[in-house]
RNA sequence: GUGGGUGUAGCUCAGUUGGUUAGAGCGCCGGACUGUGGCUCCGGAGGCCGCGGGUUCGAGUCCCGUUACCCACCCCA
């Protein structure tokens, strides 16, 4: 058989695994602060929960999607983002029945089927928030926050960073704007390559993104939504950008930022990083969709999120030198001289456990030398040594790895006496 | 889907114009007067040289194919 992991997935492997965890440790109390609360949803869906939601002309429905029939004959598909799955939950479950808000946050692996290169992969991890029920511009404000801060609390230094931001209209002047987006493609398609020019009938927003030089250059030319947003839309907006003014947070208009999804109303924003990421130098990003419950069928119902990417956030903290928080894997060890004091060591081992010590020993009985080695690497505090000669006075020996300090103890108090020695050393 | 790069011990890599038993560092295991760590020293285990063909007296080294990974384009987290 071939002992592989499929193409753009990988094992995470324990330091990988602890850097997982602590990525989500510290999300999980970053959100709280902000009512944020847990909520897991299928890995799979409907397929036509995506194809609905995302938008049937974007990169991810068109060609990214893992989607294949069940034995029951439904079309299901690997989520390949978590806002689409929250959004129909929140519906199926009337969370926002009745103007209720709903603030969710999401963490978990997705799915899209790429060529994977640095920072993008198959199977990939995101967390996310959603603010449902809520159209205040203070809400957006508030959800670009979190983001922000995240990556603050993580320990990336802010002028790595850069929040770009911009607003996509809504359905009262963005289908206005993107006419007249799409006819000014029409009229330069000679100067635009092959994509843009067919972007004119699909998604002539995204004309924007484009890297093609000869594109920029006459997309830097096209007028743009910013100038032609509607009243309620502009308000908003300006809102928007007094409240992350008065919280001091540091965006970046950008009239060219247009998200893949066609979800997204209004509010939209990004944090891109230029260190570690290679091209894709986005980590976080979101936008508010005040249709898209509708579009599900549900009633009219605002909503906004964001969702990073770990991977890409771990990137960025490797270029940032931030170092991930190592939990040392044992704090005591327990060493055997001999093979006769074997059933001493490990019901001391156990009751150290019990007593919510993280207690380890050599269950291959080594020589005592390899024993504190291994007590060494563990970066155990100290180490129990039993052997016959301590045993047969009813006592154990307890060294102190740092200070190489080693008293006798009572065998039977042992588990108090290590415990108060933890205490003791864990207050200098 | 397109293009480029790389595949040699667990990890990072050397391997000269093809030539005898394929190397280093790190890691791992053991030892240094034998019940004790982090330094140093000594020893050891561990390699279908990605896979399949071909050229050759002889290929890790050249040629062809294939596959995997990496990077880039597209796009996104």
């Amino acid at each position: 058989m071939n002992a592989r992991a499929p193409k753009g997935t990988s094992d995470m492997l324990p330091d990988v695994a602890r850097a997982w965890e602590h990525l989500q440790r510290v999300a999980q109390e970053l959100f709280a602060l902000y009512g944020y609360e847990p909520v897991y949803t299928p890995l799979f869906e409907h397929t036509d929960v995506f194809t609905r939601g995302i938008g049937e002309a974007t990169d991810i429905v068109s060609k990214e999607m893992y989607t294949f029939e069940d034995k029951g004959g439904r079309s299901i598909t690997l989520r390949p983002e978590g806002t689409a799955s929250v959004v129909r939950a929140s519906l199926e479950h009337n969370l926002t029945a009745n103007g209720a808000q709903a603030k969710l946050y999401y963490a978990g692996p997705m799915f899209r089927y790429e060529r994977p290169q640095k920072g993008r992969m198959r199977q990939f991890w995101q967390i996310g928030i959603e603010c449902l029920g809520a159209p205040e511009p203070t809400a957006d404000a508030e959800v670009i926050t979190v983001l922000w801060r995240y990556f603050e609390s993580l320990g990336i230094p802010s002028t790595n960073m850069r929040l770009l931001l911009n607003s996509m209209g809504d359905e009262a002047c963005r289908p206005a704007y993107r006419d007249t987006i799409a006819s000014f493609i029409r009229g330069h398609a000679a100067d635009l390559c092959d994509e843009c020019s067919r972007r004119a009938d699909t998604n002539p927003l995204r004309a924007f993104d484009c890297k093609d030089p000869a594109c920029r250059e006459v997309m830097a030319g096209a007028p743009l939504l910013r100038d032609e947003l509607c009243e309620e839309c502009a308000t908003h907006y300006a809102a928007v950008k007094a409240h992350l003014d008065a919280l001091d947070i540091p965006y970046i208009e950008d009239s060219t930022l247009v998200r893949g999804l066609d979800y997204y109303t209004r509010t939209v924003f990004e944090v891109q990083v230029d260190a570690g990421l290679g091209s894709q130098n986005a980590i976080g990003g979101g936008g508010r969709y005040d249709r898209l419950m509708q579009e599900y069928g549900g009633p009219a119902t605002p909503g906004l999120g964001f969702a990073l990417g770990f991977e890409r956030t771990l990137l960025a903290l490797e270029a940032a030198g931030v170092q991930i928080p190592a939990v040392p894997r044992a704090e005591v060890f327990v060493a055997r001289v001999d093979d006769s004091v074997t059933a001493e060591v490990f019901a001391l081992s156990q009751r150290l456990r019990d007593a919510g010590v993280a207690a380890e020993l050599d269950h291959q009985a080594r020589s005592l030398k390899s024993q504190f080695k291994q007590a060494d690497r563990l970066g155990a505090r100290l180490v129990v040594i039993v052997g016959p000669e301590e045993l047969a006075a009813g006592e154990v020996t307890l060294r102190d790895m740092s200070t190489k300090e080693e008293k006798r103890l009572a065998l039977d108090s042992a588990t108090a006496d290590v415990i108060a020695a933890l205490g003791e050393e864990g207050t200098d």
